[in-house]
DNA sequence: GTAGAAAAGTACAACGACTCTACTTAGCGA
DNA sequence: TCGCTAAGTAGAGTCGTTGTACTTTTCTAC
């Protein structure tokens, strides 16, 4: 697939950080988390802690190796959306489409595991996704030619980016997306007591 | 107001921890919050760095002294409210109610800025709300009869709770927190081009 | 009042995440 | 072949945070 590496300098680095990545997630799998410290990890990849953190920008980045880029699949969702398409429904394809991806691990349950059972990872993961609150919401801004601090955008864009963190852990994804969405569309409405969980 | 300190070494407890804080805060509003240490904090309150600890579960909570008992009110506007009236519409009103509250600090507009341009106090108070989507989903679900995990609560306890986040820093912020319930009510709505901000 | 439990505070050592500086090494381009 | 540059290393240092063992203060019960 993408191996735009060309130089052998680029090869070298990519592996050397691929190496740091798959000790670090091999360990934290293995002991958990906090049981696990850089040094270990460094130990593990054979290079100095110095280097890991060339790589990555701190402890936590190492469990969310291929954060990629979200952002501009974001953005472009709404930008390059089909005429006559509804900004939400756009995100909502969106996210529909793109999320199995993520599950697709070879350790996806474990790893969830991991990220569930602590803390810290699970309000980095939760920063990850809303993070883009502000570029969303300036591309929803451009779309209607308001201002880019807009209320409803920011509200917007912000609510839209929290499902995922609510869809995550779910038995049924896709129907959940569906279920956040459609509060959003139509507004929310009580629970009905029979369907249970 | 409240006095409930009656011996008087919770009386000087209470002293220690209110120094602490005033000097953490006057500090960090000089110098910026990087720029401060807890041995600094802890040395103009001539304290050692182990009572800090002692009082503050961490540096971030320095910022955020009096975080209070939100959580046993926000569980109660939503179980005790009048018969009649919609959990969204408790939620509202128990937003604008309590709120102004906060704001009325000497130093507000300060503190403000302390908080937006610090990312990692940003973070922090992000996370002081949705720390209670639990507990507030929980209620939710009660009040219908419904799992604890039912997605419908889930999500409006999670949507409620950022609307604090999405409010603040606007110029009329009973205006936005409004707006913000009636998109949770009634769906969002495409902005109007010509209010404008 | 005084003894002793209980809690607040201190000093000090330690750990882990992260940064900085100076140095070596390896690939690249001329 | 000769540098230039980027990757990597070693090692010291800062800072947040925790743990341990000790002193001081206050409360409680005799």
């Amino acid at each position: 697939m993408t191996v735009p590496s060309v130089s052998r300098r680029d090869r070298k680095k990519a592996a050397t950080r691929q190496a740091i990545a798959d000790a670090a997630l091999q360990l934290f799998l293995e002991r958990g988390y906090d049981q696990v410290s850089i040094r270990d990890i460094a130990d593990a990849a054979d290079v100095s802690t110095a280097t890991v953190f060339k790589h990555f920008s701190g402890k936590e980045a190492l469990v969310f190796d291929q954060d990629e880029d979200r952002e501009s699949q974001l953005i472009a969702a709404v930008r390059q959306r089909p005429s006559g398409q509804s900004i939400l429904d756009a995100l909502r394809q969106h996210v529909l489409d793109t999320w199995p991806a993520i599950g697709a691990h070879p350790q996806a349950a474990e790893f969830t595991n991991l990220v569930n059972s602590t803390p810290v990872l699970r309000a980095y993961a939760e920063r990850m996704w809303t993070r883009y609150t502000d570029s969303l919401s300036a591309a929803i801004a451009d779309e209607f030619g308001v201002d880019h601090d807009n209320l409803a955008c920011v509200a917007i864009a912000r609510f839209v980016l929290e499902i995922p963190v609510l869809a995550r852990g779910r038995q049924d994804r896709q129907a959940a997306v569906g279920a956040l969405f459609d509060i959003l569309t139509h507004g929310w409405e009580p629970p009905s007591k029979s369907p249970g969980r």
